[in-house]
DNA sequence: CTTAACGCCTGAAGGC
DNA sequence: TGCCTTCAGGCGTTAA
């Protein structure tokens, strides 16, 4: 479910709440969420450790431990994080993993697919999921020849390219159809079709729409919650995702089109994002 | 190397 | 109402 703004917004959540946290606990409720270690390996892994913060890379999270381990989560598409302060934890189906903290406080995973992932690595260990992850489009400032060159190499369209996490990391499928529209960009145009100045161009609204959804706390399209189960108030903002057969906010003569790239929905204006590498502004 | 398709899971929504 | 199909913000694996 959650991309760049809506990982963003968890890990603000979760940076007043997990620091200094003990575990005292860890229930598996689902195996599958463990199975990189093995349900037992999991648990002697992260039990007893101190939590000292928490920081995004791309749409991973990154937790760290005193003892210098490393706790590297994916909420994929239904994973999320839920803060517990009072009582007991409750029992809902969808809840995976508890961290029972030392000062009775606890924080719950919740994923009704199960597609999430955790991993835990020891203090020098290479982290794998970080390996081959792209620029991230918020925190660095990105180039646009180095962008454009990324480009040239690709014979996908541009809307796939978007997605793909080895070149920019943190955008997925809502992101990507909102940043094209506000570029004016055919999803459809090969990427290696791109200009200069349509690289900049998007390098620059793909930048912008990621910090307003964060402004805003992410967008809560179906289920996305905040660790303080707040919904994001970004989807009031979105201008082409979702909205198939409504007028084009721009041109207001288009119906929002919607078709299939890479077996993801993309929306899009027909007319404000020809295909002809329109003179923009 | 690249690209395209499938599979992982559950539940909600839409068509008939 | 009920059944069946499709869809979902992701991505690793496999096949071509």
């Amino acid at each position: 479910m959650p991309e760049l703004p809506e990982v963003e917004t968890i890990v603000r959540g979760l940076k007043t709440f997990v620091p200094g946290k003990t575990v005292r606990r860890l229930e598996v409720r689902h195996a599958k969420v463990a199975a990189r270690h093995g349900t037992q390996a999991f648990q002697n892994l992260l039990t007893g450790q101190t939590f000292t913060g928490v920081e995004r890379r791309g749409k991973f999270l990154h937790f760290r431990f005193s003892s210098g381990f490393s706790l590297v989560v994916h909420l994929r598409m239904t994973g999320k994080f839920i803060v517990h302060t009072h009582g007991p934890v409750p029992d809902h189906p969808h809840i995976r993993l508890v961290f029972l903290f030392t000062d009775r406080t606890a924080l719950i995973y919740s994923d009704l697919r199960i597609f999430g992932s955790f991993g835990v690595y020891r203090p020098e260990e290479r982290i794998p999921e970080f390996e081959c992850l792209g620029r991230d489009p918020v925190t660095e400032k990105i180039p646009a020849e180095w962008f454009l060159s990324q480009c040239r190499q690709r014979s996908i369209p541009v809307k796939v390219l978007l997605l793909d996490q080895k070149v920019l990391c943190g955008i997925g499928n809502i992101y990507a159809c909102e940043a094209l529209f506000r570029a004016r960009i055919d999803p459809r145009l090969p990427a290696r079709k791109i200009t200069l100045k349509q690289a900049a161009l998007l390098l620059r609204e793909i930048r912008a729409i990621l910090k307003l959804a964060i402004r805003h706390n992410g967008t809560s399209v179906s289920d996305f919650r905040n660790v303080d189960d707040k919904t994001g108030g970004f989807q009031k903002l979105l201008k082409v995702y979702g909205r198939e057969g409504q007028a084009c906010p721009r041109c207001r003569r288009t119906t929002i089109r919607r078709i299939k790239q890479a077996q993801r929905s993309t929306y899009f204006c027909p007319k404000c994002q020809g295909t002809r590498p329109s003179l923009d502004r």
